[in-house]
DNA sequence: AATGAATGAGCATTCATTCAT
DNA sequence: TATGAATGAATGCTCATTCAT
């Protein structure tokens, strides 16, 4: 009955948050649904975010502030050693796909949700720009090919996950050198160089 | 007591649901909305339509076949005189996004709505497939190449949906120039005369 | 397109009706359901049957009527050789109960809509007083002890089908044995004896 | 707006839901025609009740808690003086056919309803067993003749309830005590007299 | 004689949010 | 501070029946 005691509270209901938009869509977000995944009284979600927006932008941001997710997941695993650019990032791509996908899903969630929601477009954004950052470090600090390597993936990643198609290495490879020319850089991946 | 005899009153839906669709989004589709958009009673809408889902469908394969849309629409555009296939795609792009949004952003929603939603896959695998298509027969029948344009197309429409920066026809001419290579084939896919 | 001659299509929808109303029940009823089932238009269902209880009243009564169901189904059963009354009623509610329970579902679907709708109600009395009727040729033409057979033998189907209990074939024929008393008429079956 | 508070609003939902059903029958229960019974918001039902069938299934259990109903009005019924069980019985049923009809056929509304709908078995289970324990101890603890006589009295309500009969009390006597044999215990059950 | 189209009423449910405690 | 109760609006969908052809 009483209430009990519970600091985290707020962060469990996060975390139900995030667990629910990644499982069965920001669409599979309510009020009550989040209650139940967090095991909380339906009357704690709304004490605690007064809206479903701010609690989907809280979850969204401590996604994207997590270190597995898309800036400092992808910066840990492009700073290992192992081939140029176009090979580590072929890698991922080939991780991700085959992996469970719901780190990609609730991403392109956000994306889909954000083309709507003004309110989510901020956070979107930043998720974008901090891909485009990680890449960049590894280009020379160019950031036009840094956006450019990041709007192909993406649109790889789209197509692979919409079509049938199976994942293609050598043809994935392929397109991201030619984006990348000659602007690999070996060492690169802590603070990078700006240009 | 209403009228009774309509025959066009299932186009009337369709074109009412496309209506919603590109404002609202795919989200704001339902029967009620699509029936006072129509002008309809709610009745009609699911009488013509099973489910919601089976007039989604029909509204998003009736955009497809209009001439106005990425498989026919840029067929007839990338046909046109004036520049190389880069030039062109840059062109058209810049059209896009400079006009009204919407066509676009319904675009985009699909293919992202899709990655969540069975049963619009296949039809977000046609539209992909038509524009992979179009594109293809401009580069000497590559399909590796055109997959991977047409990604960096959707990925880079999607960062300038997404973030607030201005579209930069040079960057993207330049992204499009590196997948293309020397692929360009001039008087390809239509009676187009390349510069 | 046009319409198919088809002479047996009101009987054709009559026996979808019976299927529909024993696999799901008088509730899963409806207009749509039977003409899916009869694989008819849905106008064709309203042109024979003004109402739906006018093509229930027809299904029950074809039921009634076929020699399978309840009076002669019954008086086929009960007519056979093998021990007494008491003993073949035991048999016989021992294969209602371990085969398949559509039509003895069915009869107490009929039951259950006729306690609360007046236009079933002389169909539901029609099929107790012929199953009456059949078991009365073989108590000596004893009415009353016939009801209470009947009585006895519909509340205990009840309690079979309600609670998980197995059938016990000692206590169903102990319990006829006690109604019947002597009255038995070994070589009955036929047009029996009226009193 | 409305009235906020409001304790007794549960209970008030359930007698709803059971004037419902025993004047219209199961089949008349839906949220809207309790709320508009009970003189309260629609949504107000749903909250209290996730599903129908928790509503209904609700209602049940408080008629069956009822001192009116079976379990508790039989016993007091038959606890009384005044002849053997088969007179008792009988003149019970009397009473039953003779007054109000609509508790007697929610009783076997349920019954009926339960064949189909897993949901209500176990409630109408309950019904049944707590019947049967009223009658056995009133047959010395005989379980099997207290199924049967509980049989035969829900057999003869039925058909009472279906065909036009008049209720006839020594043709019920009569059956009745071909089950009881010798096995009335006069004292049993309460502190009954037996004549 | 036959049927596709149409429709208004109804259904169970879900929901974001508000509020009294 | 926290929360159970409450509610009005909305959702997708089903339906019996009517009607124009």
């Amino acid at each position: 009955m009483g209430r009990r005691y519970d600091p985290d509270r707020r962060e469990r209901i996060i975390d139900a948050a995030i667990r629910i938009a990644g499982d069965q869509g920001i669409a599979g977000l309510s009020h009550r649904s989040v209650a139940a995944e967090a095991d909380v009284p339906l009357g704690s979600t709304t004490y605690h975010f007064a809206t479903l927006d701010e609690l989907l932008i809280a979850a969204l941001r401590k996604v994207s502030d997590d270190p597995q997710s898309a800036g400092t997941g992808w910066a840990t695993a492009l700073a290992g050693p192992g081939g140029g650019l176009a090979e580590r990032l072929t890698a991922l791509l080939g991780g991700l796909v085959a992996e469970d996908r719901s780190r990609v899903r609730l991403e392109y969630e956000l994306y889909l949700a954000a083309l709507r929601r003004e309110a989510l477009r901020p956070v979107a954004a930043e998720w974008l720009d901090a891909f485009v950052e990680v890449v960049r470090a590894h280009v020379g600090g160019d950031a036009a090919t840094a956006r450019a390597l990041v709007a192909l993936i993406d649109g790889l990643l789209i197509q692979l996950l919409l079509t049938g198609r199976a994942f293609d290495p050598d043809e994935v490879r392929e397109g991201l050198l030619r984006i990348i020319g000659g602007r690999d850089v070996p060492g690169a991946g802590a603070p990078g160089v700006s240009g």
